[in-house]
DNA sequence: CGTTTCGATGGTATCATCGAAACGGTGCCATACT
């Protein structure tokens, strides 16, 4: 079948007849035709955009078997039920450890039949190479990853798979690629497309201004006096809504509280059994419950329109993850509230989870094991030589890669020169404290929101690239220095047109090196420099020494 | 990095105080048990 001859009624009437969709939006066509044109595409795009309608449609039309790379089981069993219920829609079926083997062999059959379909996995089942050979021999014609930000968030240590499929989608002979996420600033998109070896991508990325989400800060000085101040504004805003919390033990203390306010509260964390998982789900979704008092854990796949509140307890690691918590509220466009509650101290625990201290002793083992093999050492097979955990094991492998000094294929990690350990170890070294740098500056941008004196929709829209003059009037900044809605403030612009500097434009830094910058202010830049992460500049020490170059 | 928990201490008040140690998030998968 010729990929590149469809025509835009070709791409409306597949949409109709075979999902029973009438009204595309325009960036899921410009989308479609992007990958049927051979293109890799990255599409950022809000929860509800109809992020997953990009690659179920373009499977419709280009046939074969499409992969679809989803973090959560959970995701994957919704998606696979979803099109189940649409007569016409492409096969589809759920690859993973919940099968027994007489079922998987059967959701293998599903999709090996002449018109293929769509195959949801984890990256971990992309880890065995026997997975890979069986899509390799049926033959992909579209790869798309889910959830894109998972490559970046949790690729360097907690799930280091997802640092594998850009060579994945290589072995599969690089089929169209497409990555979805609702989030990503310019050095997270910029990272997906570089993991996963995205070519001639084109980048899309609709709906990320959320004008009817009511912004505010409030600080605190003790943590008992904000723990009181939350729960008398979960009690008091309408519901239902979200307060997110940074312990397991904290959701539970905080739903225990509010249950006592007559509220029904429901904990969520990640070491809660998947039955009750799913129920807290579910309860939420049907309005049974009020307020769900949750970890990080809860919220892909969630689209509730009538969400009326995000609530913050603690500081979330950045403002990406930040911005992806509370755009869960007010998907119906009526307004909704954002409201993070902030202890300075409360950062200490992020940086504690950013911070991950290199073990040279560990990385010395493992780069001495894979140098004197004759052979290239697996993960697994590294995990039994210096008895740590696989994952642990991975992540070793991924830091000595990065670094250069080990190359990983399917049969296993090799060192890629003769170079000695103590060599191999500062490269691995400097390339996890490079990491911890960027992620402690994405913390720091995090605290620069919590306390900037500046209108907080121009900081947030700032941080993903979107340059703004005028300040929003909905956020608490704006209320109180009394600006009013846009259109009543036009005027104000301050005149970075002067500014040598333009959001978005690439630079050098004598001592940070490449960069680029992401927000120009009256007096101050912020660049994202890709050795050392986010820093504000002052403009005038800036241009008055000549340490910024545009590039 | 900050908070909570635990145990030792001192001293006799039958427990307050201090310092050290432990703990803190996100989910696949596989394997070993019931």
């Amino acid at each position: 079948m010729s990929t590149e001859n469809f025509s835009h009624d070709d791409l409306e009437r597949t949409a109709r007849e075979r999902f029973g969709w009438d009204d595309l939006q325009g960036g899921q066509i410009e989308a479609v035709e992007a990958l049927l044109q051979g293109r890799d595409v990255l599409a950022v795009m809000p929860t509800g955009y109809g992020k997953s309608a990009i690659y179920q449609l373009a499977a419709a039309l280009l046939g074969g078997v499409t992969v679809v790379v989803s973090p959560l089981i959970a995701l994957q069993t919704d998606q696979v039920a979803g099109l189940a219920e649409l007569p016409n829609a492409p096969a589809a079926v759920a690859i993973n450890s919940s099968l027994r083997p007489a079922a998987l062999e059967a959701a293998w059959q599903r999709v090996s039949g002449p018109d293929g379909g769509i195959v949801y996995l984890a990256p971990e089942q992309l880890a065995k190479d026997e997975t890979v050979e069986r899509l390799r021999d049926l033959g992909v014609t579209l790869f798309a990853v889910d959830e894109a930000h998972c490559v970046t968030a949790w690729g360097h240590d907690f799930r280091p798979d997802y640092l594998r499929l850009g060579d994945v989608i290589e072995r599969l002979g690089h089929p169209r690629t497409v990555a979805l996420t609702a989030t990503g600033s310019s050095p997270v998109r910029r990272d997906i497309a570089e993991r996963l070896h995205l070519r001639d991508r084109l980048e899309i990325t609709r709906g990320f201004d959320r004008p009817n989400l009511w912004l505010e800060v409030t600080r605190h000085v003790e943590a008992s006096e904000k723990e009181r101040a939350v729960i008398e504004q979960v009690t008091a805003l309408s519901k239902p809504g979200l307060l997110y919390v940074a312990t397991r033990a904290d959701t539970e203390r905080y739903a225990a509280e509010l249950e006592a306010r007559g509220l029904r509260a429901a904990a969520y964390h990640g070491g809660l059994r998947a039955a009750d998982r799913r129920a807290v789900h579910d309860d939420f979704t049907s309005d049974r419950v009020d307020v769900v008092v949750a970890t990080s854990a809860f919220g892909m796949g969630i689209d509730k329109p009538n969400v009326r509140f995000v609530v913050h307890a603690a500081v979330p690691e950045s403002v990406d993850e930040y911005y992806q918590e509370i755009g869960r509220a007010g998907r119906d466009g009526e307004p909704a509230a954002a409201n993070l509650h902030y202890r300075s101290e409360d950062l200490g625990l992020r940086k504690f989870f950013a911070s991950r201290k290199p073990d040279e002793d560990a990385l010395r083992r493992a780069y001495t094991v894979i140098a004197h093999a004759d052979k290239p050492v697996k993960a697994t097979e590294l995990a039994r030589e210096l008895d740590i955990s696989s994952r642990a094991a991975t992540g070793l492998v991924n830091a000595l890669a990065d670094a250069g000094m080990v190359r990983v294929d399917r049969r296993g990690s090799t060192a890629t020169s003769s170079a000695r350990a103590h060599t191999a170890v500062s490269a691995a070294v400097e390339v996890i404290e490079e990491r911890e740098r960027i992620e402690e500056s994405r913390l720091e941008m995090m605290r620069g929101y919590a306390e900037t004196t500046d209108c907080r929709r121009l900081f947030l829209l700032g941080y993903f690239g979107e340059q703004h003059s005028e300040p929003c009037g909905n956020c608490d900044v704006c209320r109180r220095s009394g600006n009013q809605t846009p259109e009543d403030g036009a005027g104000a612009t301050a005149a970075t047109s002067t500014i040598p500097f333009s959001p978005q434009s690439s630079v050098v830094h004598t001592e940070w090196g490449p960069g680029t910058v992401m927000r120009v202010e009256d007096d101050r830049l912020t660049v994202f420099f890709e050795h050392e992460g986010y820093k504000v500049l002052s403009l005038e020490l800036v241009t008055e020494n000549g340490l910024l170059q545009t590039a």
